[in-house]
DNA sequence: AGTAGACTTGCGCAGATATGCAAATATTAG
DNA sequence: CTAATATTTGCATATCTGCGCAAGTCTACT
């Protein structure tokens, strides 16, 4: 069985592809409150307490500590517990590779389907 | 009014962030549904109509069309009408820009927080 | 004109999500 | 040990979202 149908099975890139476009990562970063945070945490340069979080969105904080765990749960933030205070950091690194990689894989897929047309 | 105080402000990285950040691409892309016509349509180099879209996910033909008309309000997708069927193709380039930039944005807030902190 | 095909849109419903408040759970300070 | 502080979690509510179906548009074909 050659490649006399083009490819609707699983192309490398194909794979790649779905792999980055992961639904948890933009679940976790479509709500409004969450991405102020995360420009928050960002600009920050540094930890933020909960209640330092809060600050910048005008909700509660109960609803911030579940947005933060949220964000944790996708990976878009590390929490550390220092005492009696929880400081979430952004992870800078994690999250930029997978947006590169996304816009790496939507590119490479894009051109081998283009080509593949040709 | 020097930099006594550590940007609370607009520091220009910042704007820049909170221009990247716009809650509309990350609310388009936090549906599985709307995640896997994106891939498919990645995947197949072409524009696809809603009959052919409608082919990677489960769901009825209408939905579908919803689901395409809010990525096209993102800027996701780009539709053409031919005839009777309306043609929708991946806008890779500007994802993939838009994806890079948000990179870069918060990589560039993140490391001017920590030189501020320094 | 009239029929068939491709898509969009109105509607109602079911499930998910965000929010505030209050209570529970740490953990520090006195 | 008790009081105070920081955070999480249970609960009730209000809102949003996705879904299928059916009806409506628009275009092509005969």
């Amino acid at each position: 069985m050659t490649s006399r149908r083009r490819a609707e099975f699983p192309s490398p890139c194909r794979t790649a592809l779905d792999e980055s476009l992961e639904p948890e990562l933009f679940q976790a970063l479509c709500d409004p409150v969450r991405l102020s945070l995360v420009a928050h945490l960002a600009a920050s340069g540094r930890a933020l307490t909960v209640t330092e979080a809060s600050q910048c969105c005008g909700i509660h904080f109960s609803g911030v500590s579940r947005h933060l765990a949220l964000l944790k749960r996708a990976g878009v933030v590390r929490a550390e517990k220092h005492g009696r205070e929880v400081h979430y950091r952004l992870e800078v690194g994690a999250l930029t590779s997978t947006l590169r990689g996304l816009a790496d894989a939507l590119e490479a897929c894009w051109d081998e389907g283009q080509r593949a047309r040709a």
